[in-house]
DNA sequence: CACAAGCCTGCACAGGTGTGCAGGTGTTTC
DNA sequence: GAAACACCTGCACACCTGTGCAGGCTTGTG
């Protein structure tokens, strides 16, 4: 069997783990840093109230215009236009502007999945 | 059929939406201010690549100690330390002392399917 | 053409956040 | 008992981030 720290990074090796298979599992488990700043991201976008109110809408309410997002989230179109310019360079969002109105769609998969992970209205109405 | 916009609150209901219909579902799509408030505090708990990397270890490696967990992130253990008291309080993780070594584990069933929504090393190794 | 609607941007401000340093507690070992 | 180990905490700092204000742009309307 190999070494059961060849997983961990030269610079670190040297130092004294506790328990070296859970070092080794911890390190395979975390992945590349890479991928990881990528999700930390993704997750970043849906960790702040304003806009995961505005992703869930327009998520679930399909294209929709900035006046009706800032109207169903009760954030002014200030805010909103921020919160969408931020998740128009992300990718998260693509425009489509119809004469003076622009509506907003989702167009990301990764995100999409995570928003369905946010159980919505329990008893319909 | 009732009016479209019941579900717009009194406070912002005179304002004048583009689709009545989108508003309506985008409000319904949001749900109650106070679940999208939890849930963007998960998310957030995953938008940060330090607590990322924390938590996909404790996740994946099991019950794993504050050394392995500087060693195998490549973070001081200061600021393991900082990251797991975060977690703890927010009812991410759990400590176990066993002698001189506290070894933490998640506990949080909502943040442990969201850690699974990451995918793992594509080829294994 | 003048005006309003819908939307975007730059700027400055307050507030939150991650990090390192220094020092402390409890435990094990010699 | 002294020293090393594993871990925790308070504090101060730099940094990032969300918000509102003021102004500008484009598109429709009279």
């Amino acid at each position: 069997m190999m070494d059961p720290m060849h997983l961990v990074p030269e610079e670190r090796a040297h130092r004294r783990p506790i328990d070296e298979h859970t070092v080794c599992a911890a390190v395979a488990g975390i992945g590349e840093p890479q991928a990881v700043r990528v999700w930390a991201d993704r997750f970043s976008l849906l960790g702040e109230p304003g806009r995961l109110a505005v992703l869930l809408a327009v998520h679930r309410a399909g294209p929709i215009a900035v006046t009706d997002l800032a109207l169903a989230t009760g954030i002014s179109e200030t805010a909103v236009s921020q919160i969408l310019r931020l998740l128009r360079v992300a990718g998260a969002v693509t425009a489509a502007k119809e004469g003076r109105v622009v509506r907003y769609r989702l167009d990301d998969p990764d995100l999409a999945r995570l928003l369905d992970s946010v159980p919505p209205l329990p008893g319909g109405h």
